[in-house]
DNA sequence: GCAGGCTCTTTTTTT
DNA sequence: AAGAGCCTGC
């Protein structure tokens, strides 16, 4: 086999280290500005780069310039080359920011860093120079949940068990869980295996697994499970990677999961060099496998171990902080770190109650309003510095439908993504059986899209055609077409020869194999003339068409395109142009392999820097994030802490929901605002709520209660003034005294001066003014007709209601627009 | 094979 | 409330 590294360039280097060119800097009289504006601790942890080192980093202590300035000294002293470390990190956004840093560290080097990603994208790239030790082949597909639930349904049904009962989903959960904790089927607990329908639950993960092969494909966790596999079975292979991999640095090393903790074990068992960077008080993937045991078994595992803590803050100010450290003091299991600052006072953490939902995001569009404008004792806010953090995704939503209302710019970050939409996946399934033509999946996702007479019945008989012979899909449905048996009817049959030719002919089109911009090798088949492969050269099998043409030809040719065009529904348009944008970010990969790479790994769409908005999104998401002013919404007891947490985890579960409560917190530099509601619609159904217990958890001198004091019981701590807030609430609408709270107030005050405020003018071109009956054409809502104008406020009836919007959000639908050309 | 109507559940968090 | 999935009738 040729060697595993050929392709990053740097194969045949044996020599002692120290024979080696330096690859930055001479290594006599090393230049290092860099340590002096480190403290004390971070330079320490800087500067300890041999052996193995754990970094204790609270929030906000510097931890990512700690491992970025870690980096360029590994450089800067010659102790390694770019390719030689692997630096890993949990999310696509944490390595993104890791390589900017580095680049403005040390310019060019960090390019020069293949082995800097996530966990799964970095296990994917060495699954592919080896995936036949696992019986895959190197282009294999990665599956994503929709996938997967789809081919376990299958097996489910194939084994006649009660899909009501038995969940796919459940299943998938199961198997998740077993792949996080490095268990292939072999190895999962007998008990385990048979919690699912009666027994039958290792068999259908052994099953799945078996499916994925012929398949050629590979869910998330076989990405890391499979390259612990390689590891485990074959010395000689792990020798290399172990060999190579000279120093070993971690990003949040509290969220690893048991795999990727024997795959780092692994991994750095030799040169003993590796630096992990973690906080365990802000482990909040339990849910997902996450190990904080593995923060505290670190030094026991490597003996020798250097503990290094970073306590000074840099973000926050100390009210902030105090807030953050009494909360997080209520978890029993905590390694214990005092986070400190030498900032002035600031702002107290803000706490307001309200009476429900909108009026929880009217008050918190208000004050964003004000913080705008320089109000609240800072000076005017940006609307980038200002997000909106939340528990959980459907509370989403009525911030949009304020914020939209108000004319307020904002950005939903990490909710329905991009790569989700139907559409998307559509084309991507299209691009997929092209690419990979094992993957019947995609296959069976677009045989009949657009409407192709192909239903449920010829699907059947082409999957069962496939088993019988052992083939896949594609193959089967080619078989079928070809053979004189009246298999299908025939016309059926003539339209599925007419989707195989079509196939055929794309296939031809297909460039065959190249790098990513990333310098992600796809197919990895190297052999010495390939020597433009070494140098991670481009190189194609001859003229062929660009993947983004080709895509665009696919999807005319399909009739996808068209199918949309046809389509007179509100959101077609915004389809075809989700469409035209899928091309246009395709026109950035050199083969249709590196683009499927990055859908599947790359899940998060690089966030337009558009207008400044504020942003809304997940606490998880919000972890590494830093604002000025943070407003935490939604802080009722069963939403947050979440009842589901507590009741499957227990304590374990709440002390969770507290690091999440720290996260979110401390993400604010100057300002956290907490808001709770008395009453919040679910499923439907209005439901009054207690505030969160963490609310009791509060330091009270560094805390500003907003809320009006019949509604907050007028003290703080007491859990059972809570209860009694909650009854007042309930008549709170009728009572003079809560309009005559400071909250209340304030919101007055800024009503009228909203009121009186020249709208904001987004495009200052034109408001384009309209009539009613006028056609106008929303982003969100789609097309609608104009009922009635009060200044730039227009409603409009949409197919899905009336609504009250700003006007600059508006356009003149077009005549005959649904003609959008594509 | 398909459209339309009906019932039912739901995501808490993500690679 | 809304979307997914199921069922029915064409």
């Amino acid at each position: 086999m040729s060697d595993p590294f050929a392709d990053e360039g740097f194969a045949a280097d044996t020599r002692p280290l120290s024979a080696r060119a330096m690859p930055v800097a001479p290594r006599s009289a090393p230049q290092t500005p860099y340590l002096d504006t480190l403290n004390p601790a971070q330079r320490e942890a800087v500067e300890t780069l041999d052996g193995p080192l754990l970094v204790l980093a609270g929030a906000g202590t510097g931890k990512t310039r700690v491992l970025t300035t870690r980096i360029a000294h590994l450089f800067q002293t010659g102790r390694v080359r770019p390719n030689e470390i692997l630096c890993v990190t949990f999310t696509n956004k944490a390595a993104r920011e890791m390589r900017e840093r580095i680049g403005t560290l040390v310019g060019h080097a960090v390019e020069g860093m293949p082995w800097l990603g996530t966990f799964h994208s970095v296990s994917a790239k060495i699954l592919r120079r080896h995936a036949e030790l696992v019986d895959l082949q190197s282009n294999f597909t990665i599956l994503d949940t929709d996938d997967q639930i789809r081919l376990l349904k299958h097996l489910i049904r194939a084994d006649n068990i009660d899909e009501k009962r038995w969940p796919p989903r459940m299943l998938a959960g199961m198997i998740d869980d077993w792949k996080n904790r490095g268990l292939t089927p072999d190895r999962v607990p007998e008990k385990e295996g048979e919690q699912y329908a009666n027994g039958k639950g290792g068999a259908l993960y052994l099953e799945y697994q078996k499916r994925l092969k012929t398949l050629n494909a590979a869910d998330f966790g076989d990405l890391l499970l499979h390259t612990l596999t390689i590891f485990q079975k074959h010395p000689d292979v792990l020798d290399r990677y172990q060999s190579w991999f000279r120093y070993i640095l971690v990003d949040e090393y509290q969220d690893t999961n048991v795999a990727q903790y024997l795959w780092l074990r692994l991994l750095a068992q030799k040169n003993r060099n590796i630096c992990c960077v973690g906080d365990d008080d802000q482990s909040i993937y339990g849910w997902r496998g996450a190990e904080v045991g593995n923060i505290l078994r670190f030094e026991k595992d490597f003996e020798g171990a250097k503990v290094v803590r970073l306590e000074q803050n840099y973000r926050s100010t100390p009210h902030i902080l105090a807030a953050a450290s009494k909360i997080i003091a209520g978890n029993e299991e905590r390694l214990g770190k005092t986070l400190w600052t030498d900032k002035g006072e600031g702002e107290k953490v803000r706490l307001m109650g309200v009476w429900d939902g909108d009026e929880e995001a009217r008050w918190i569009g208000e004050e964003i309003e004000a913080l705008q404008k320089g109000s609240r004792g800072l000076d005017p806010v940006d609307l980038d510095d200002i997000a909106v953090l939340v528990r959980a995704t459907h509370q989403m939503r009525s911030f949009e439908d304020r914020f939209l209302s108000i004319g307020m710019p904002y950005r939903v970050i990490g909710g329905p993504r991009f790569y989700e939409r139907q559409e998307i996946r559509d084309a991507i399934a299209y691009i997929r059986v092209v690419a990979q033509p094992n993957d019947g999946l995609a296959f069976e996702r677009i045989v009949n899209v657009p409407k192709r007479g192909l239903g449920d019945k010829a699907l059947a008989t082409v999957n069962e055609v496939a088993r019988r012979h052992d083939i896949s899909l594609v193959q089967a449905a080619a078989l079928i077409c070809d053979s004189e048996e009246k298999i299908l009817s025939p016309r059926a049959k003539s339209s599925l020869s007419k989707v195989v030719e079509n196939f055929g002919r794309w296939r031809q089109q297909m460039v065959g194999q190249a790098t990513t911009p990333l310098g992600n090798q796809f197919e990895l088949v190297v052999d010495d003339e390939d020597a433009d492969i070494q140098t991670g050269a481009f190189k194609s099998n001859g003229p062929k068409v660009q993947p983004w043409e080709l895509v665009q030809t696919i999807l005319d040719e399909s009739g996808y395109t068209d199918m949309w065009k046809n389509d007179r529904s509100a959101d077609a348009p915004g389809r075809l142009e989700n469409l035209k944008e899928l091309v246009r970010s395709i026109s950035e990969f050199d083969t249709l392999g590196g683009f499927l790479e990055h859908v599947s790994l790359v899940m998060d769409n690089a966030q337009d820097k558009g207008m400044p908005s504020v942003s809304i999104m997940t606490l998880h998401g919000a972890k590494g994030l830093e604002f000025d002013v943070v407003f935490l919404p939604g802080w009722e007891d069963g939403l947050f802490p979440s009842q589901r947490s507590m009741d499957e985890l227990g304590r374990k579960g709440l002390e969770e929901e507290r690091r999440l409560a720290y996260v979110g917190v401390t993400r604010a530099r100057k300002l956290s605002t907490i808001t709770f509601s008395a009453n919040r619609r679910i499923y439907n159904q209005w439901q009054s709520a207690m505030p969160s217990r963490f609310v009791d958890e509060l330091p009270p001198d560094h805390v500003d209660v907003l809320t009006a004091p019949g509604l907050y019981g007028g003290g703080m701590g007491a859990a059972s003034a809570y209860g009694a807030a909650s009854a007042e609430m309930e008549t709170r609408v009728s009572t003079a005294d809560s309009y005559n709270s400071p909250g209340w107030r304030r919101m007055q005050e800024n009503a009228a001066r909203t009121a009186k405020r020249i709208p904001t003018v987004i495009d200052a071109k034109a408001i384009p003014d309209f009539a009613p009956g006028d056609r106008v054409f929303h982003q969100k809502f789609g097309y609608g007709e104009v009922m009635q104008i009060d200044d730039d406020k227009v409603s409009v009836e949409f197919a899905t209601g009336l609504k009250r919007v700003v006007a600059t959000y508006l356009e003149k639908a077009k005549e005959g627009n649904e003609d959008v050309p594509f």
